[in-house]
RNA sequence: CGGGGAGUAGCGCAGUCUGGUAGCGCGCCUGCUUUGGGAGCAGGAUGUCGCAGGUUCGAAUCCUGUCUCCCCGACCA
């Protein structure tokens, strides 16, 4: 079977993942280190996936508000595990005005800012600052804010939409009155994340709590949401941090309580970001590019008129405005369908390829043969081949089409969470008892998965002695299934009594 | 940030060792023929050879610096 792409998951999924993304025209390389430029179907998925985050998160009570990109660097400096986490990936604006010199533009000695500003890595320092300002009694509690924005992080190692310096993301912050308050706000928002991942983006995931060693600079408690890629390894697409009071200490956060005392804030944050494209792709994409999933396709049935260049051809054209602007007047999921008719002037087998790697959900094609017969050409994303490795371009009557487009889109949906929910869980392995054991399963396979393994929840120096054994095997961890069963046996590590089960795997 | 590779037309590359008029394939444009599974023939356009210095009569080619990308580490969400 020939393929749209020229590189297949099996012979390098690396490469693969980055034609899946320049062939799909989802973005490209900018010229400055780390940052690409999203092209509109790439954009185009991050708006669905913006939409439709957003009414979950002003659902759940929050609203939104805009924090400035510049934060100054003495506000990092109020807590010390914070910055450590951040220090050594902070870009730094130190000047206001640049001057020629030789020929060249450079920052002006005379422009130094007095102190310098640090492009936002994440923003609780800020948002904790204007927190500070605004609660002065428990009756101000809860705030519930959430900005949409962009952050920076000067990573050493970038990859498309997995890491890149520059990248888009929502952060949700909150202050409580109470740390049972404070926490469930925490668990409320990793359930948002898990279910927008398995709903919209038919992402199956694990939630849980990351281990001590892997929370975010600052938090009392990290919980994620870990999806499985299509080579095995783990990807985070979303995190749900209890940060206690380390940043009301740090930026005063207090209230008067009820009782007349003063109490320090109990704050939250969270974020899932354009990560989240990388993990799309690489548990939808397939050897023909991306399948993008109904309820975050940008056009979920594009229609591709085959046209002759002859007097029928305005009839094709009328025919399939007709059908698109039908297809319009239809509702799925709660929101009209997206259908485009693709005009542009090309021909229509490039049209039509470049419409599979971009991974529209429906292709349908229509030709002087389906307008006589009142017929349009479907093609399903989900299942491009049939079982002879022809194309599956199914012949359906208009009207057929039409009544059936919606409940087709519910089932490619589906059909796509299916099939990532089996890889998910069938290749999680819950067996592994020893050591050599979870040694030998990561090395049985090229795609092994992951392990989840009982284990004490050692912590400080023990811990470290888990995590350095398992980077020595090129193993991190991943969470402790909020839905695990309890643990029965000894811990795989230290052989104590375990006490909870941890996942175990290669991750991005 | 360390090790390795690479930047030449929109894309993929040759040319660099041994300095001497900028090349190939795909794509693109025009015309004709095609037309339901990525069409064929003919003609044509497109380059400050990543950028900045230096050596030289002359630099894609040699030297120095620098930026960017890819792979492997380290680091990290």
């Amino acid at each position: 079977m020939k393929h749209a792409l020229s590189v297949t998951r099996e012979q390098d999924f690396s490469a693969w993942y980055q034609a899946v993304i320049s062939e799909g025209d989802l973005a490209e390389e900018s010229g400055v280190r780390g940052c690409m430029v999203i092209r509109p179907w790439g954009y185009g998925i991050w708006e669905r996936i913006q939409k439709l985050l957003d009414e979950r998160i002003k659902a759940t009570g929050h609203e939104n508000c805009y924090f400035p990109l510049f934060i100054p660097l003495s506000y990092f400096e109020k807590e010390a595990e914070h910055v450590d986490g951040f220090a050594k990936e902070m870009a730094v604006v130190t000047h206001h005005r640049l001057i020629h010199n030789d020929g060249k533009l450079v920052p002006d000695p005379e422009a130094k800012l007095e102190e310098p500003l640090v492009v936002r890595p994440t923003s609780e320092t800020v948002i904790g600052a204007a927190f500070s300002r605004w609660v002065q009694s428990w009756r101000d509690l809860p705030i519930l804010i959430n900005q949409w924005a962009n952050v920076v992080r000067w990573e050493m190692r970038t990859r498309m939409f997995l890491r890149t310096s520059e990248f888009l993301w929502q952060e949700g912050h909150t202050a409580h009155a109470t740390v049972e308050e404070a926490r469930d706000e925490t668990m409320k928002m990793l359930e948002v994340y898990r279910s927008f991942a398995e709903e919209c983006v038919a992402l199956p995931v694990i939630a849980g709590e990351k281990p001590e060693n892997e929370r975010f600079p600052g938090a009392v408690a990290t919980y994620s949401i870990e999806a499985m890629m299509q080579d095995g390894k783990a990807l985070q697409a979303g995190t749900s941090h209890f940060l206690g009071t380390t940043f009301s200490a740090a930026q005063n956060i207090r209230f008067q309580n009820a009782e007349g005392s003063q109490e320090l804030a109990q704050t939250t944050s969270w974020g899932m970001s354009t990560r989240m494209i990388g993990g799309l792709i690489m548990v939808h994409g397939d050897d023909d590019g991306l399948r993008v999933p109904p309820r975050v396709a940008p056009y979920q049935i594009v229609v591709v008129p085959m046209l002759r260049d002859t007097e029928e051809d305005a009839a094709i054209l009328d025919y399939c405005a007709g059908i698109v602007a039908d297809l319009n007047r239809l509702d799925i999921f709660r929101e009209p369908v997206r259908a485009l008719l693709d005009r542009r002037q090309a021909k229509a087998a490039n049209k039509r390829w470049g419409w599979v790697k971009k991974g529209a959900p429906i292709i349908i094609e229509v030709g002087g043969r389906d307008l006589a017969a009142g017929n349009v050409s479907v093609i399903r994303r989900d299942r491009l081949y049939r079982e002879d490795g022809k194309l599956d371009s199914a012949g359906l009557a208009r009207a057929d089409f039409l009544s059936g487009a919606a409940a087709m889109l519910e089932d490619i949906q589906n059909s796509l969470f299916d099939q990532a929910h089996a890889r998910l869980h069938t290749n999680i392995n819950r067996d592994v008892v020893t050591l050599d054991a979870l040694q030998a399963h990561f090395k049985a396979s090229a795609k092994p998965g992951w392990a989840e393994v009982q284990w004490a929840k050692p912590s400080g120096a023990a811990l470290d002695k888990v995590v350095a054994w398992l980077k020595g095997e090129k193993l991190t961890l991943r969470n402790v299934p909020m839905d695990a069963v309890p643990a029965d046996g000894s811990c795989i590590f230290t052989g104590a009594s375990a006490v909870e089960r941890v996942l175990v795997g290669r991750s991005y």
